[in-house]
DNA sequence: GTGAAAGCGCTAACAG
DNA sequence: CTGTTAGCGCTTTCAC
């Protein structure tokens, strides 16, 4: 066992197993071309010397890191935390080490983040969403390497997506809300300047209110950063309009929590004053009295399908293409926070 | 420019700029040392040619990556979450790169990621806390990686740690309720298998109550996973007991959340009949009526921190040494949700 | 089956 | 200041 600090190489094992460093390269990467006793000096050998492969040895010949990248907005939000958290995870179970960076919606801080992580050999990587720079997109079709913009299932963008319609479930929503009787409307938006799922609520529910012949007033937008004190801040406002909303429709689920505590502040009862739904259905939606409506997610699920179609790309595997995997479904998840309105 | 998909190598921007590469080298990495003229045609090279260094090659002779790793159990937790992101920032802004893996709270697939890492050469590592396999940290000391444990500050673990003191603060929130009154604890604990910080929570607990001269019974001491529900089930456990404590500490804020739902749903008013403590500080735990008292973490500065130390140690810094940097204070935030105890 | 040798892209002496 | 050259650790022909 080598004992200083510099770690064992090839040559070392190959000295301890008295054979040549072509012998063990193959005896640890392609077992069955060696002699079965050969394979278990060298095994021996490995032991001893405590020999671990160096990757940027093997990098520099064969091309390939088994390292994918990410860049993600940030890990506020819980919805990326879990799909990170499911993506790195399948990626492991495939070999891949996952290297990941954060733009806070920054597409100039993404653009670096995907230059860096280039340069350091990724087999291929995934983005959040459509809003991307061309540059940053075309450094990765020049690179060829495989990408994805996950949290968007958007064909129209020319990107390779996988994740669910964002316009569609916010369509979902809107209809349950006007089926219920609704007409008077309210949306508490996420920030949608470089963040195409927040345009695409705001989007979703503007087609499918005028689908239904209503449609929301400027005032009756308000856009607001990811917390809960934003949200809360952003229904006192709707809420003192001469006309406040019966129904208001959240791009996720903390502000919706925004919006239920403001409510309960200002005496409005949900639901019978006035109806809240979010996006996102984390985990506190079902509990938190009298339980959110909202948009459930797959996000876990996500993350699967995108590194496992990366993985496919990486890997040539037949049946795969750069246009990105299939769209996952959503589904309106409804609580207590949902009702008819008020009469007048 | 280079259209096809190999990029383009020193070599290509050495032909193009009429010089050797180890010129074209030198102009990137120690352009004071190259003639202005030689510098700016490199320069002109560089763009036309597209180059991107390969740090394969450059990680070969020069054994660092610019790359660190980080295993954490998981993102779920949102103090992970940010302490990743904060940490994240750090080493992009030192010129690191942030390779990320998940154990799951499984000291075994720690180990595999981190010999995973080692082998792509990473130059340091931040680790969760202080239960890990000996081989693990053997490994990373036997390859001579600065790493670093956080989230827990604890010096006799003989391990390098960066964060907070999980007992001090545990025992700061219980002399709180004793100094309200209280006599009769309950506590939900988060699972402290693997989880130094939750066994240190507990222990913070049971010595400050023996300081009092008090004790958790048996009984009083739930475990529950890290989830609302689960914290919910443990309160109901510990309210239908013969003697229901006064006051319920609870291992996180998520556990205290679960409390209060379940305080609640059995009738039991917070903090009139019963007072809870979190611990995290999470941006919820202000807004849940009645506002939840708890122990704000240092998460963002931590990260920061460790970010920092590993740098410095990595480049060598003066003043940096491996016995991990200094420790972090935590608060005590007094809310709504903690009171005397009811009168008997 | 196994070994010798070339070379992946880069940096760092060492000469000039 | 700049060019030549020797590897860093690994895979992979090509011979034997």
């Amino acid at each position: 066992m080598k004992q200083d600090g510099a770690t064992a190489t090839l040559e070392d094992v190959a000295r301890e197993a008295g054979v040549s460093i072509a012998t063990v390269s193959r005896a640890l990467n392609a077992p069955d071309v060696v002699r079965q006793a050969t394979r278990e000096r060298v095994a021996a050998a490995v032991e001893r010397t405590g020999y671990t492969p160096n990757f940027a040895g093997r990098a520099l010949v064969l091309k390939r890191t088994m390292t994918v990248g990410a860049v993600i907005p940030t890990l506020d939000d819980a919805i990326f935390a879990s799909g990170v958290n499911s993506f790195e995870a399948t990626c492991r179970e495939r070999g891949y080490t996952l290297l990941l960076a954060f733009s806070n919606y920054d597409a100039v801080a993404e653009l670096t983040s995907i230059r860096r992580m280039l340069e350091r050999g990724i087999d291929a990587m995934m983005l959040v969403g459509t809003d991307h720079r061309p540059d940053a997109v075309e450094l990765l079709r020049k690179a060829d390497k495989p990408f994805v913009c996950a949290w968007s299932y958007a064909p129209p963008s020319g990107l390779p997506t996988v994740g669910f319609d964002n316009r569609a479930a916010m369509a979902d929503v809107v209809a349950h809300l006007t089926d219920l009787g609704h007409t008077d409307f309210g949306m508490v938006a996420g920030v949608t300047a470089g963040n195409d799922r927040a345009r695409d609520r705001v989007k979703g529910v503007r087609a499918q209110l005028r689908r239904r012949g209503l449609k929301l007033s400027p005032k009756a937008l308000v856009e607001a950063r990811y917390n809960v004190d934003a949200g809360a801040e952003a229904a006192h406002r709707l809420l003192s309009a001469d006309n406040p909303p019966t129904a208001i429709v959240c791009g996720n689920d903390v502000l919706a929590y925004g919006v239920l505590f403001a409510a309960s502040a200002c005496g409005v009862r949900v639901p019978k004053d006035l109806s809240v739904v979010g996006f996102d259905d984390l985990s506190l939606s079902a509990r938190l009295p009298p339980g959110l409506t909202t948009v459930r997610v797959p996000a876990l699920r996500m993350g699967e399908v995108a590194a496992n179609h990366l993985a496919d790309l990486v890997e040539r595997l037949p049946g795969c293409n750069g246009k990105g995997p299939a769209e996952l479904p959503t589904e309106l998840v409804v609580r207590g926070s949902t009702a008819p309105p008020p009469r007048r």
